[in-house]
DNA sequence: CTGAAAGCGCTTACAG
DNA sequence: CTGAAAGCGCTTACAG
C-alpha cells in the first residue's frame, strides 16, 4: 500500500551510495561523521526502517528469541498458570533489555513444535516453558539437541540430557517447608500432586517432603498421597478424595499453589479451619498466594530473577559463550495457612 | 552453523525445479498430485521449512501481530498489572488459532515506538494495550494513523480518533456499582483513581459514579475523591489519606482491583472492618479478586472476550474487510468486600 | 572512507 | 502443469 521507503531512497537524497547509506546507520566504524549524520537525519525524516526481512534474510539471525508455552493438554480451557503468567511478564522485561524481540507461542505436544521456530529462522533461540508428560517431551527435546537449536529451558531437566536449565531447588523447597510443618507441630503431613517421572520438578519436591519427614522420625504414608494435576479443580478433588480416605491429616503439601487454593476450598467444604485443623501450604508463590484466605504459605519461585536468567543464558548459547545451568534458591513464605499466627 | 535446507535441495532431491517445490509447499493448486506428495514427503524427511525472512521479504507481509504493552513509566519496577498479563494471555491464544505469530513488546513512552514494528515489516499489525497520559497517546495514536498501520487499541479511544477500540462499558460498569453500593444502603461513597482525560477509562468509571449518585438524589463529594496512581500501593495510599481527612466514608469505589487491594489494607491499618465499617469495590476482576479478605466485589472485564475482539478485529483490519469498535459489557462480581453477605 | 556487485531464500508473473 | 528468471531490501566481501 504504502510506498515504502528504501535505503535507496536514503541514498539517493544524500548523494551517496546504498552500501554507505547500510553502513551509516548499522554503525560500521568506517563511514565518516559528516556523511553519517547527514545519512542519519534523512533517515529519521523519511522514517526510514531497515527492513528485518531483509537484514535477517542476509545476515541469518533474527535477534528474535521464541518463547514456547506449552500447557497440558489434559488442562481445561481456563486461564494459564498465573506462575507461568508472571513468568512471561519477567521474560518480556529481560528480552526488551537485551534489545531482543520476543515471539510467545502457545504449544500442544505435536509433532513438529521443535522445528517450528528456529528452523523458520524467526527466531535464534527458545526459552521452552511447561511440558505436559515429561517423559513425552525429554524425547522432543533430544531431537532439539539433535538440531543443534539453541533453547533453554525451565524447571524440569535432567542430568543425562545435554540441556541447559534454569530451574528452582524443588527438592530443597519441598524438604524446608516440609520441615516447617513439622516445627508447627504437624504429623500427618499429605502430599497432593503427581510424584512420577511425568513430573520430575513435582518428584523432586515429594523427595524432599519424604526426606524432612524422614529427618524427622516419620514415616510418609502412600495413603496421604494423592495424584492431581496442575489446577484449582484437581487440587480441590483430590482433597476431597484426600479427606473421604478417614486416615488422619493434621496438613497438606500441595505441589503447587493452585492446587493449594483447591485444596483450602475442600477443607472448608468439609467445615474444616485451614490452618487450624488442618495446615495447608504450597509452591510457587504466584500472586494470588498472598490474598487467599487465610495467606497461603508458599515456596516462591522468583520469576523476576528466573525470566532473567532464561533470557542472559539463551542468548550467551546464542552467541557462543560457555553457559551452565543456574539453580534458583526456593524461599519460604510463611503466612498463616500454615498455623502460623 | 548447520547447514540450511532450503528449496533447492528439496527440488534436487525431487527432480523437479525450485518454483515447483515452493508451489507445492504453499499450496499451488496449478501443482499436480503426485509431484506434491513427492514433494512434501522429502520436504518432511529432510526437516524443511520455508525461511520466513525470504518469503517475507518477496510477499511483504509477515504473518505476524505485534502486542505493544504500555506501563506508565512512573510505575515502579514491581510487576505488570495482572489485568493485563491476563489480556496477554488471551491474546496469545487468539493468535495462535488465527495462525499468526505474536511479538511481544514492552514499550516507554518514546518518540519512536509507532515506527518500530509495521515500518520494520515484522509485524502486519498492531495491538496497543495500556497508556500512560492518554493525552501524549493520543497525539502517538494520530501519527499511527497518518502512516496508515493497522492496528486496533485496548480500553481508551476517543470518538475524534479514527481508529479501532475494543473496550468495556466504563461508564455502565461504574453506574452499575455505585448502584449496588447504595442499594446495599451505603451513602458516603468515595472514589479513588484519577478522574481526567489522562486517564479516559478511569474517567468514564467516574461518570458512571457520579450518575448513579446523582440518579439517586445524592451528590458527588470533591472532598471523597482522591486521585491515585493504578497500583495496589498508590491506592493504599490514596486511602490513607481519604481516611484522614475526617469525611464520612461508608463505601469506596477505586477505580481498579489493584487500586482496591491497597484500600483494604489501608481500611485494616485504621481498624475498621472491610465490608462492615467500609465497603470497598474495585474494577477489573483480577484472578486475586475472588481470593482478597474478604472478597472483593467488582467489575469483570472479559479479557477472554477482549482478547479474541483485538486479535479478530485486528486481522480484518489487516485483511481490509470492515471493522467497527466493540463494546464489552461489563459484568458485576458480587463478593464480600461490599457488605453483602 | 566509498561504490559496484553478489547473494541471502523465497514467490510469482511470464512463457511454454 | 512446470521451469527460467526477476526481484523483495538488505549486508558485506572486494576493489579502489
Amino acid at each position: 500500500m504504502r510506498n515504502k521507503t528504501t535505503s535507496f531512497d536514503i541514498a539517493y537524497q544524500a548523494g551517496v551510495s546504498q552500501s554507505t547509506v547500510s553502513r551509516a546507520l548499522s554503525g560500521n566504524p568506517l563511514v565518516s561523521k559528516e556523511t553519517r549524520a547527514r545519512i542519519q537525519a534523512i533517515a529519521k525524516e523519511l522514517n526510514y526502517k531497515v527492513d528485518k526481512n531483509a537484514s535477517n534474510l542476509r545476515t541469518q539471525t533474527s535477534n528474535t528469541i521464541a518463547l514456547l508455552l506449552f500447557e497440558d493438554v489434559t488442562v481445561d480451557d481456563s486461564n494459564i498458570n498465573p506462575f507461568f503468567l508472571s513468568m512471561l511478564g519477567s521474560i518480556t522485561k529481560a528480552c526488551a533489555e537485551a534489545k531482543y524481540d520476543l515471539l510467545v507461542s502457545f504449544q500442544q505436544m505435536n509433532d513438529d513444535w521443535y522445528a517450528e521456530y528456529e528452523d523458520c529462522h524467526k527466531a535464534d533461540g527458545l526459552i521452552l516453558l511447561g511440558y505436559g508428560d515429561y517423559l513425552t517431551y525429554a524425547q522432543k527435546l533430544a531431537h532439539l539437541i539433535d538440531q543443534k537449536t539453541h533453547f533453554v529451558l525451565w524447571g524440569a531437566g535432567d542430568k543425562s540430557l545435554d540441556a541447559i536449565t534454569i530451574r528452582c531447588d524443588n527438592k530443597q523447597g519441598g524438604f524446608a517447608i516440609t520441615q516447617h510443618l513439622i516445627e508447627q507441630g504437624r504429623r500427618h503431613i499429605a502430599f497432593i500432586g503427581e510424584a512420577s517421572d511425568a513430573t520430575p520438578e513435582l518428584l523432586e519436591r515429594y523427595q524432599g517432603y519424604c526426606q524432612a519427614l524422614k529427618d524427622n522420625g516419620l514415616t510418609p504414608n502412600k495413603k496421604l498421597h494423592v495424584d492431581a494435576k496442575i489446577t484449582e479443580l484437581s487440587g480441590y478433588e483430590a482433597t476431597k478424595e484426600l479427606l473421604a480416605r478417614n486416615e488422619k491429616v493434621d496438613a497438606i503439601f500441595t505441589a503447587c499453589d493452585l492446587m493449594a487454593i483447591g485444596a483450602m476450598r475442600a477443607i472448608k467444604d468439609k467445615q474444616l479451619v485451614v490452618g487450624k485443623d488442618i495446615a495447608v501450604v504450597g509452591y510457587d508463590d504466584i500472586s494470588v498466594a498472598q490474598f487467599t484466605n487465610p495467606p497461603l504459605t508458599t515456596v516462591r519461585q522468583d520469576t523476576n530473577i528466573a525470566g532473567q536468567l532464561l533470557v542472559k543464558n539463551l542468548i550467551d548459547l546464542i552467541k557462543g559463550n560457555d553457559v551452565s545451568n543456574s539453580i534458583i534458591e526456593p524461599r519460604l513464605m510463611i503466612r498463616q495457612s500454615c498455623g502460623k499466627a
